[in-house]
RNA sequence: GGCUCUGUAGCUCAGUUGGUAGAGCGAACGACUGAAAAUCGUUAGGUCAGCGGAUCGACGCCGCUCGGAGCCA
């Protein structure tokens, strides 16, 4: 399906584990602690580009042409997915997934590894991620991640960990969940980890299932708020802006060819495999509304037009806090060669300084206009 | 033309025998570490269709007007 001389299969990929994501992890340290030799024009200073903005902003388009234009160029790049759900086989209309054509002029990585009966997370994206981009970086391949979920793109390239996780014990708490209502957790998790608690909401069982899973799993107390924004992977992350009315229209178009691309019967094709979280995918419930008789078509696209307008939103505010992106309006005409300078820069460490501010100023935000300059 | 039902937040609707209004969804804003397209929080929205009447007091009772739905002619 692929061309370039990268074409891995991923046959390791559903058997990633909490110790491969040590090794990546280690392999990742080795890597930093040689940063020192590189040369200027080492190749392995090509920072790693992130593409990050809201659902419909033109991600996909972007890191394609951006791939395609450092080819001109005599460089290889190549494309990482970092959105969940175009992780699952079979989803494609409604994760809006590039298309065959797309794919084959760049080569994209870690879209369709797992089955919808499976489930994709954080950590096991994280050192999926990871080991890839090692890979394409020791083949002198630039990786280009593309996603627009915040935690999975800080997942791939900053300062994270995820401590492990037991379904028993996940499966325990959820089931006092239900029976003693959210509060009793949380009362728990005040008692065990009081500065966590803090940072929690009482009435958000989710967050307090997993940080009782982590003390009691690793014996250790729970962090409850993300880390500084810190790369361990040398990048640069390019955010595509536009304003909310672009956005809505955009969006209002893309559900409409959505259905005439036939969602619906992917959709009922899908069902009957579809696992939690796969199930979970914006659009998806809807239609299965739809074949249910409880929404009519209409109502059933519009419905998800209106909640990927709300999912638009929630990501321009998590990118919005990350002082080290670099903004451009994604309907800019010069968008690809705008992007491309702000990579040459990155790679001549030209932002290293700011970078390294966002560590300990973590709220100055960029935007729009800070490369004009 | 006659009869019956109906008009409350942007939408769908609650509102006990009269004491100037609530929910769900949506919206705005925010949080965010193994489902993140997830999970959760905060806030703003209403001269209760309009006018008049009885009452200390009306979303609620009475009358009329306007707008919906149905039945009979």
């Amino acid at each position: 399906m692929v061309t370039g001389k990268l074409d891995y299969t991923i046959v390791h990929m559903s058997t990633v584990d909490d110790a491969s994501a040590k090794e990546t992890a280690a392999e990742v340290e080795r890597m930093r602690a040689q940063e020192g030799d590189w040369g200027r024009c080492d190749r392995r200073a090509r920072r790693v580009v992130s593409i990050i903005g809201p659902t419909a902003s033109g991600k996909t388009g972007l890191g394609i042409a951006l791939a395609q234009e450092l080819g001109s160029r005599g460089e290889s790049a190549q494309i990482v997915n970092a959105d969940a759900y175009q992780m699952y086989r079979g989803m494609d209309i409604g994760t809006a997934k590039a298309s065959r054509a797309e794919r084959e002029a760049v080569p994209h990585h870690l879209i369709d590894i797992i089955e919808p009966e499976e489930a994709m997370s954080v950590a096991r994206f994280q050192a999926l991620a990871r080991d890839r981009i090692t890979l394409l970086r020791e083949h002198d391949v630039r990786p280009i991640l593309v996603g627009g979920s915040g935690l999975y793109a800080r997942a791939a390239i900053d300062e994270i960990s995820f401590p492990g996780t037991n379904q028993a014990v996940r499966l325990r708490l959820e089931r006092r969940a239900e029976s003693e209502g959210p509060g009793a957790l949380y009362d728990e998790l005040k008692r065990k980890d009081p500065q966590a608690a803090a940072h929690m909401d009482p009435r958000n069982p989710r967050r307090t299932i997993r940080a009782l899973e982590v003390i009691e799993v690793t014996g250790r107390p729970y962090s409850a708020s993300l880390p500084r924004y810190r790369y361990v992977i040398p990048a640069v992350q390019i955010g595509l802006d536009l304003s909310r009315e672009q956005l809505d229209r955009r969006i209002d178009i893309r559900t409409e060819r959505m259905r005439q691309a036939g969602f619906v019967d992917e959709v009922r094709r899908l069902r009957p495999r579809l696992g939690v979280t796969a199930a979970r995918a914006l659009g998806y419930g809807q239609i299965c509304r739809y074949l249910d008789g409880e929404l009519t078509e209409d109502e059933a696209f519009s419905d998800i037009a209106q909640k990927t307008k709300r999912l638009a939103r929630k990501q321009m505010g998590w990118f919005g806090r990350d002082p080290r992106i670099h903004w451009l309006s994604a309907l800019d005409p010069g968008l690809t060669s705008k992007a491309i300078e702000i990579v040459d820069n990155a790679d001549r460490g030209m932002y290293d300084d700011s970078d390294a501010r966002a560590e300990t100023a973590p709220f100055a935000v960029h935007h729009l206009g800070d490369l004009s300059s």
